[in-house]
DNA sequence: ATTAAAATTTAGGCGTGCCTAAATTTTAAT
DNA sequence: ATTAAAATTTAGGCACGCCTAAATTTTAAT
């Protein structure tokens, strides 16, 4: 059966695989918080139950097998966010760590029940996409907020959702999903970017971000007009 | 920290304790699902942790801070079941089995919360008393159904919540926790209870219960009038 | 009081998943 | 190409909670 452990691991090698073309040893042990030695024990018997392919040395890849559970995982943990926050009012910063406990004793009955008191929802509360039953997860087209430059206009898609401090600053800053924002400037050397709330045209209101916070952020870019 | 196991069997020594005098290792055993030489090795674990009083051969008993922590677990398993119910139409023959793995993972900002949606329950889907915050459990004063005479009526408090197939049964007959009920007839030999649901005057809706059943409902007798 | 049966505990082992320390392989700098 | 540093794996151990088989203690029957 898959324990909690394998479990938490493919959900952490599909996560890290999104982001990076090859997912090394010390990267999955220091997202999972053990030891690399231990992760290596962990990736041979996942290689053994052929979730995952395997080359000492070379890094890590879900196999389809592999990524089938790590999807069924995330799934379970995205509803649980958005059912969390709506049905019982926990603050966007905290479902994350709620959920990480809830997402391994959902059962699929529950599952689909919850999926239809929320109405068969497509995005958790960071605005990341809850994959479907079957396996599916939509494909974006997105920017990091970082990545930005001065005169765009980008709504926001989906915030890191593990880091209760970075939630709450958002939170204050209303920088939530589907939020639009347009970047007024950045700084040179430190990159520190203004950023204004749309629509708004109170200088005011304006606010400055850095580096870290909009490595944080996902959007999409908007045609100019 | 207490494990998952250890809740388990601190929950297990209290329901068995409320209803035999000793706990003994055959019985602890048997109720988890256990070998016998496990429960052995958990219950001097607890013993030393000062969970459960304990000396070979001689049972088991829970010391207060023991006692206290199953009150909790119980406190979390049966808001979870109400919950499953209430807010989730999760069947009650279903609520059961899921609450068992519900119950390790509540935080306590959740259990409030849950509590105040409810609206501070003090009983869940098969009539068990939901201790409170602070360990109080309220006792009361019942028989089994199957300790009634021809004639009693009384009012159904609770029925046993950890068989599927039993409950399914009960939902059938309407027996239901503050259904009230009365004892038509008793059988001699096989002691088979004809049972008819109140207020109704017509015969052809008595029926037939027997020990086993019988004894898994815990009533409350009324005055005759 | 003896003794056979039943209950319980002890002894030894297994799988999981973690750790540290040591060995190996890869990498990147010169 | 060499070599030092970094990454990774191997080796050995530990805690948990389960198991079976054997030994011990309690029980209940005679």
């Amino acid at each position: 059966m898959n324990s909690q452990a394998v479990e938490d691991y493919l959900k952490a090698i599909y996560k890290l695989q999104s982001s990076q073309p090859k997912v090394v040893t010390s990267a999955l042990a220091e997202h999972l918080g053990v030891n690399p030695a231990s992760a290596t024990g962990m990736i041979k018997k996942l290689a053994e139950s052929n979730l995952v392919s395997y080359k000492r040395y070379q890094g890590v890849k879900l196999t389809p097998p592999g990524e089938k559970i790590a999807l069924e995982v995330i799934r379970h943990h995205r509803l649980v966010e958005l059912y969390l926050a709506e049905a019982l009012s926990v603050p966007w910063d905290q479902v994350h760590d709620e959920a990480e406990k809830w997402e391994h004793v959902l059962s699929e009955d529950l599952e689909d029940r919850i999926d239809e008191i929320l109405g068969y929802p497509t995005i958790d509360p960071h605005g990341a996409p809850i994959p479907s039953r079957d396996g599916n997860i939509e494909q974006r087209d997105t920017n990091l907020l970082s990545e930005l430059t001065q005169g765009d206009s980008a709504v926001i898609i989906e915030v890191s959702d593990d880091d209760t401090d970075l939630l709450r600053y958002l939170g204050k800053l209303q920088l939530y999903p589907q939020t639009i924002i347009q970047i007024i400037s950045i700084a040179p050397f430190d990159q520190l970017i203004t950023v204004r709330i749309s629509p708004n045209e109170d200088d005011t209101n304006n606010f400055v971000i850095g580096q870290k916070v909009a490595g944080s952020i996902l959007v999409s870019k908007l045609e100019k007009n």
